[in-house]
DNA sequence: CCTATACTTAACCAGATGGTTGACTATCAG
DNA sequence: CTGATAGTCAACCATCTGGTTAAGTATAGG
């Protein structure tokens, strides 16, 4: 009855709730990789508090760590925050709504399959694919 | 020092880290206004547990809640996911040129037994972000 | 008025989270 | 070998989270 979600969802938004996680993803994406002391620095938190943060982000997936010699490299891994992404996108429609029913109205729905056409009615939402940049595969059902 | 990062982002993520809220959420985006015990219903838990959950999400904006008589009328509200998309987004060149890493590996195949390997790689290594459908995304790790 | 329904509030609890300090291991440099 | 540097581990602590039960408020309906 619930639908079923996995676990790693959990993680990657548990870990991006953060905002020194995500400052941690934001240097890690200027720079290929770097040592968790550098990474550190420009915290007002001690090193281990990092260290938390930064097993948070590992075990969520997205950053890898790698030893050489005495310092460790940490890399960003966006894959996770690809599937995040691709959950929020299935709401993506209700946040274009409006732009979609603009957009409908200007171009008089000639871009809706016939089925569809003339249904401009605010409160029927559903099935309002529209193809902008990325996929917003959301469910087509109404209730 | 640290960029700032509003505190809107963490109530955001951190709404949409539990499994409830995203059921609730995507509940929410079946119908246009459900009420608080119709939300209820499918899940195991009590009603004061949905009751936090709700609490959550609409501190965090993702709903409001309309009070009619004795029935409350819970109402998805996207606007927040479109900024953790926005957030999500300054990501997705990762994601994209990781893909394309293990694409043009797949093409290039140098690290394939002889007997796998077949014809030249036709595509560029290090590509710019480009829109690409056919994604062989299978399940991320878990633990 | 009386009672069932719909929701809310309060108190409590176990476990997770986010930080600290201090001690410890490993490696590089002299 | 010695000492500094890079990172980790462990114990502790306060607060947050996600659930419970029990009691309370407000409205709809007979």
């Amino acid at each position: 009855m619930v639908d079923y979600q996995p676990a790693s969802l959990d993680r990657t938004f548990a870990a991006l709730a953060d905002p020194t996680r995500r400052a941690l993803l934001a240097r890690l994406s200027d720079s290929d990789a770097v040592s968790v002391s550098d990474l550190a620095k420009p915290f007002a938190m001690s090193l281990p508090a990092i260290m938390k943060h930064l097993d948070v982000l590992k075990d969520a997936g997205l950053v890898t760590r790698e030893k050489s010699g005495r310092i460790v490299s940490c890399r960003l891994r966006a894959e996770p925050m690809h599937e995040a992404n691709e959950w929020l996108n299935r709401y993506q429609r209700f946040w274009t709504e409006r732009l979609d029913q603009l957009e409908a109205l200007l171009e008089n729905d000639a871009w809706l399959p016939p089925s569809l056409q003339n249904q401009a009615s605010p409160s029927s939402v559903d099935s309002r694919p529209r193809p902008r940049k990325s996929l917003p595969r959301g469910p087509i059902r109404k209730k």
